[in-house]
RNA sequence: GGGCGAUUAGCUCAGUGGGAGAGCGCCUCCCUUACAAGGAGGAAGUCGCAGGUUCAAAUCCUGCAUCGCCCA
């Protein structure tokens, strides 16, 4: 046997990249369609092409890798399904700016021009994130790697947009949308994010025609005006109403009459809608139509005007007539300078409200009267919505369910056509002859209806979510039947963060279900955002990123990995510190030492060596019993997606029970010969090799390059068998006797700090006990007590001899005693064990108190009762002996 | 305004009905040939507050407080 030792210390850049290709070269990641089985699916959500990796996409691909890797090793065909999203603003964006550079304007190039730009960029630049992607070590697929307007990609997109529209789901309408006037493109709702802003709510006096005329005496009369409230004094320009609700008393006699509009003095009139709250401002608006969403409704009902003002760059047009050319915010301090000039202001309050961002840019978005496309949701919404609550669909953790059933029920219609270049153009064309609008997947030459061939193309796009929402069936080549449609469709899971529920989750549902006949997936796991130390969302700007490339420099990937699953609990965010990530970069280092023991101790090991049951010794049946209660627990943990119990376990099991213990007990018997030396060299290996498959999903390149130098193993950990548990193995009596054995150690160990003896200097000591078994198990384990608590001497008897002059301790039932002679200070020592015995009493108190309780006794569960007696038994043994060994003094 | 979540050791967080835990930090001791990125030991918490349910509450219920998020 060739003899493998390890480097003193694990260097991770050294070994990753070289794993990576290896994986791949060899095709693990390729997943082969195997008919009759039912295959593990995931699509990745894809990132944006422009993007660059983000602890969140670290987070939420190791998660992905975890599950996959997992399946995979259990001989699952496994599909992690990868790819990029156009992402048609930002996108855009990073090309415009690149122009910007060259003083050049996308019009300057021209849409064809343009869009040539933008794919060469991307040959270019976008594959940035797929490489890191592969840094992180993620297994996808890449054979099947999909780009959002790749032309197979486009055609689905295509495929759906006619056949909503021949089915009514789609309409061209002119409504209030949300209007980004940075971007200069319509939003969706869910695009837009609202802010509280301390603003004002400014009071303006709409003068009343004909005051004379009004019969009925009222405050109004003698003043002749109305007084609005409004936020926004600006769109008063645009103002073709004035609206009070019809039950309000105090205007009834005012609905009908007609109000000239201050600066601009257009007639307006004064209208009854139940909308209008009475009791915000005065109890009467003002209406603009053009210009805001509720407005335009009352506009609607009264067959008011919609006067629209802004521009597309939200300047005044020249319906503002003297205040033409200015923008918004020059536009509102002019008119409220005139309105104060010219007595329109009767008072101005502080208010707070919400205004909408460009979810992008973060500009304050315009309401803005457009003509647009848009789907009708509910119709969608109502089978998906059904999914989710017959269990087609369950989400992890479940009480997200809300929040999507929330959304979907108060579903409105999606607006998607966006005024960019960038993205899926919209398959409408209009006939200059006869005015049809054409929707068609393949390009026309004429118009259907009158065969006219003057036809103009739409000049918007699709909204990027409009592609995004068919990533689960377009990847898989919808709307062709493929093989691979039919056998990885549908998904196993779906992992994201909350955030992205409305935007893509909740899409996704609903066309699954239209489109591909099915849900897209089963599972929908939700994991938390990532914080910065101080608890605030990571962001560019504030400069509190933690790059997680930069973290695989320092700390390698799989100690970025399994900091990330550790802290992937379910709740709705998470803090992440470098402190933590050192911790487990210390353990990746643990793992590497243990193993390179192992190793060291492998020189003369024989693969064909079976251990007989009989040479097992107690610490083996323990560690061997151990392994497979991890093996069922971390299994189970990682299957309900709870991967930081699982690495917890792991990490527990790994350090504080194989190393601290087995590895320790292990080398004192690894001195021997024969058949002891070789069943040792046997449990070692089994307990490395299965730990180093069980913490490859979340550690693949560690685990990788140790077990490649274990002997007897496979070609790659990554596509080897994933551990079952042996139930043959599990050995509760094995595990309660090693716990005697820890118990009396740690009883020496502590004892002997407290007199203040290094833990290196050897004493001697004497333990007694009446119990033949346990006398048994310390015989047994002379060597393994002495080495691990640092003895010369160790006696075991059934009698107290020669220990009056002695400190002493209990464990495990088993009195223990170091002799001292003359070094002891009987005073301390008795202070000692008086204390000792206090804090005994105290539970014992507790212990005896709960079982003298009727209601314990009657209505615990049994083995509950059996457990308190138990303890209260062991607490009463010790308390005796303490007493006892006290008594030795006088 | 509606909803959701959080509040546990100095810090960051696990723990969802039966003996309060981890990592980091802190204190004491130790360079024991796997590992000082280590080993041994230790201090430290009225589990936000107030009620309630229960034999038993950090855990379930109600209310309150503070902080955060989502939606309108």
């Amino acid at each position: 046997m060739e003899e493998k030792i390890l480097d003193k210390s694990y260097t991770p850049e050294l070994v990753e990249g070289a794993w990576y290709k290896y994986w791949s070269e060899k095709g693990y990641f390729h997943a082969e369609i195997e008919p009759g089985k039912r295959p593990f699916t995931i699509v990745i959500p894809p990132p944006n092409v422009t993007g660059s990796l983000h602890i969140g996409h670290a987070l939420n691909n190791t998660l992905q890798d975890v599950v996959i890797r997992k399946k995979r090793m259990e001989g699952i065909v496994s599909l992690w399904l990868p790819g990029t999203d156009h992402a048609g603003i930002a996108t855009q964006n990073v090309v415009e700016q690149q122009l910007a550079k060259e003083g050049l304007k996308r019009q300057d190039l021209g849409r064809e021009k343009f869009v040539e730009r933008v794919w060469e960029w991307k040959e270019q630049y976008g594959n940035t994130i797929i490489e890191q992607l592969k840094r992180l070590g993620c297994s996808c697929d890449w054979e099947r790697e999909r780009f959002t307007f790749d032309e197979e990609y486009s055609e689905a997109v295509r495929t759906v947009f006619v056949s909503l529209y021949n089915d009514g789901l789609i309409y061209r309408g002119k409504y209030i949308i949300n209007w980004c006037p940075q971007h200069q493109t319509a939003l969706s709702d869910i695009e837009v994010e609202y802010e509280e802003t301390k603003g004002k709510l400014w009071y303006v006096k709409y003068f009343l025609k004909d005051v004379e005329e009004i019969e009925e005496v009222k405050d109004v009369k003698e003043e002749g005006y109305v007084v609005v409230a409004t936020t926004r004094p600006e769109t008063m320009l645009g103002d073709t109403a004035v609206a009070v609700h019809p039950d309000d008393e105090r205007f009834k006699h005012l609905v009908g009459k007609t109000v000239i509009l201050p600066l601009l003095n257009r007639e307006i009139p004064i209208v009854a809608d139940q909308f209008v709250d009475p009791e915000f401002g005065t109890g009467a608006v003002k209406v603009t139509p053009a210009h805001d969403p509720n407005d335009f409704e009352i506009g609607q009902r009264h067959g008011l005007p919609q006067v629209n003002i802004f521009t597309e760059e939200a300047i005044l047009t020249e319906e503002a007539g003297p205040y033409e050319g200015l923008d918004r915010y020059a536009g509102r301090e002019a008119v409220l300078k005139d309105l104060e000039k010219d007595g329109y202001m009767e008072k101005i309050e502080e208010h707070l409200h919400s205004v909408g961002h460009c979810y992008r840019c973060h500009t304050v978005v315009e309401p803005y009267l457009s003509e647009q496309w848009f789907v009708r949701m509910k119709p969608l919404a109502e089978p998906a919505i059904e999914s989710v609550k017959d269990g087609r669909i369950e989400f992890v953790p479940k009480r997200w369910e809300k929040t999507y059933f929330d959304w979907m029920e108060n579903i409105r219609d999606w607006c998607i056509s966006r005024q960019l270049w960038w993205g899926h153009r919209i398959p409408v064309w209009y006939c200059k002859t006869c005015g049809e609008a054409i929707a068609a997947t393949k390009d026309p030459d004429k118009c259907t209806k009158c065969g006219g061939t003057n036809i103009k193309q739409d000049e918007d796009v699709l909204d990027t979510w409009f592609s995004s929402w068919l990533w689960p069936f377009a990847t898989l080549g919808w709307p062709e039947q493929t093989e691979d449609l039919k056998f990885f469709y549908p998904t196993a899971l779906l992992s994201t963060a909350f955030d992205i529920i409305f935007f893509w989750v909740a899409r996704m549902i609903m066309a699954g279900l239209h489109f591909a006949g099915d849900v897209p997936f089963n599972e929908v796991y939700i994991h938390a955002l990532i914080r910065d130390s101080k608890g605030r969302k990571m962001s560019k700007s504030r400069g509190n990123v933690i790059d997680p490339l930069e973290v695989i420099e320092w700390s390698g990937t799989d100690a970025l990995r399994f900091t990330l699953a550790s802290l992937a609990v379910p709740g709705r965010d998470v803090v992440l510190s470098e402190d933590r990530i050192e911790g487990y970069r210390h353990f990746v280092n643990k793992i590497w030492n243990a193993s390179r023991f192992i190793m060291m101790n492998l020189d003369d090991y024989d693969p064909a060596f079976s251990p007989a049951t009989e040479d097992f010794t107690l610490a083996d049946r323990w560690i061997l019993s151990r392994v497979q209660t991890v093996v069922n627990e971390v299994s189970d943990e990682f299957d309900t997606y709870r991967f930081s119990e699982a690495c917890r376990l792991l990490y527990s099991f790994f350090w504080s029970e194989f190393c601290d213990w087995y590895i320790e007990w292990s080398k004192n018997r690894l001195k021997e010969k024969g058949n002891a030396r070789k069943t040792t060299q046997y449990v070692l290996l089994k307990v490395l090799d299965t730990s180093l498959k069980l913490m490859h999903p979340v550690m693949p390149f560690v685990t990788e390059e140790i077990w490649q130098k274990l002997p007897g193993t496979g070609e790659s950990i990554m596509i080897s068998d994933w551990p079952e548990a042996d139930a043959s193995l599990i050995d509760e009596t094995a595990v309660k006797q090693a716990e005697v054995l820890i118990d009396v150690t740690n009883a020496i160990r502590q004892t002997k700090h407290e007199l203040g003896i290094p833990h290196t200097k050897k004493v001697e000591v004497v333990l007694v006990t009446t119990d033949d078994k346990k006398a048994e198990i310390l015989t047994d384990n002379t060597a393994n007590l002495k080495n691990l608590a640092r003895l010369d001497e160790l006696s075991i008897g059934k009698e107290r001899t020669g220990v009056e002059r002695s400190a002493k301790a209990v464990a495990a039932g088993i009195e223990i005693f170091m002799p001292l002679g003359d070094l002891i200070d009987i005073e301390k020592e008795t202070e000692r064990l008086k204390s000792e015995i206090k804090e005994i009493d105290e539970k014992l108190k507790k212990s005896l108190a709960k079982l003298d309780n009727k209601g314990f006794i009657e209505k615990a569960a049994a083995e509950v009762v059996t457990k308190e007696r138990d303890k209260a038994a062991e607490l009463t043994d010790k308390k005796a002996k303490l007493e006892s060994q006290l008594g030795l003094f006088l």
